[in-house]
DNA sequence: ACAACTATACCGTCTAGCCGGTACAGTAGT
DNA sequence: ACTACTGTACCGGCTAGACGGTATAGTTGT
């Protein structure tokens, strides 16, 4: 023994992230205002103190979740070029709320957006200048990739607007192939 | 004399109404976080006391606000169905930020939306069907209209980010006689 | 000894909503 | 013509609770 184990004081998830992902969770379900320094410490079993341990501040919670979305985002740009369905496919099946890390992490960055940070703001623009990126070397055409990207951020709200209803419906696996093929349309060859 | 006009108390625009701008104007600017009673009063020039003879609380403001919003949305379905240079030139036309009422109303609704008030959503999901079904109309192909919906919220979110940027470049009149060429190669004919 | 917390008590500010009062226009009875 | 009253449109002050943040004393595992 020794190394490891013992209770659940090693955790299998470190307070800091509990803490992050609390902060999430409140921001998708809940929109930025009700995600507030109390709640997000309540949502992660911790204490105020606690929390205000790990960021000192608000605006440092902040920095922490764009921090993370950032680096989320920077793994998935690479995914999308190299997506053995290829960039397009790839990219659309993913703009549907799929629950991953890094979809909750993009929405939770949006609410904070939407209430005008511009730090939010910042990394949300510098996000989708990436994918627009891989996209535009995939397609070559940069017209075209531009309203690929466009239909991506609409899928998007789409799914933000309709997640209440159990059956998305317009966002099943079968819409998507149909979508993927309309988009086909577009390109060239 | 006797019926009408007196001093100022025949206002240009009634109190009520500029509640509601004033309303609109901070979820647009600052997000639902800013948009409190005191703030709204205060940028419509009255007293907190006088908004709430209006709307008798922050719920009933919200319900006046969809319900301007649903209104010109329903005007507005109309002008896109009777547009001269067609639907989808149109729709996607009006998808960047115009200024107009209804991008304002819109964009408000968004805000509270993301907010996660229900009726917002629901507000907003039916404005968006409505949309659909105008297109849906125009195009015949239901995949096809979709797509270009989807274009239409792309827009949106993208002029949304991209907003305290002067020249937002994407959204040029050029770039959107591109896009919507682009848009063309989906139609069959 | 140290890091990683918990628990509790505050403080100043903001927020939603309530209430009493005011000004004034119109109406109705006498 | 005067009085009494009603309805509309507000003002400004108030309260209870939420919020971000500070502080501090104590606990627990390594």
């Amino acid at each position: 023994m020794a190394l490891m184990s013992k209770n659940a004081a090693a955790p299998a998830v470190p307070t800091r992230d509990r803490l992050l992902d609390a902060f999430e969770e409140l921001l998708v379900e809940g929109g930025e205002r009700s995600a507030t320094l109390d709640a997000v410490a309540a949502a992660a079993a911790v204490s105020k103190g606690g929390l205000l341990y790990h960021f000192a501040s608000k605006d440092a919670l902040v920095d922490g979740l764009l921090a993370r979305l950032d680096a989320l985002a920077l793994e998935d740009a690479e995914n999308i070029r190299t997506a053995p369905a290829g960039p397009v496919d790839y990219l659309i099946r993913t703009s549907v709320h799929t629950g991953s890390p890094l979809d909750r992490a993009y929405i939770a960055g949006s609410r904070l957006a939407q209430g005008r940070d511009p730090r939010a703001m910042q990394v949300l623009t510098e996000i989708r200048r990436r994918w627009l990126s891989v996209i535009e070397d995939a397609v070559h055409d940069p017209d075209t990739a531009q309203a690929i990207m466009l239909i991506s951020d609409g899928l998007y709200v789409n799914s933000s607007l309709a997640e209440h209803e159990q059956a998305p419906k317009n966002h099943t696996d079968a819409a998507m192939t149909r979508l993927i093929a309309v988009i086909g349309r577009l390109l060239p060859s």
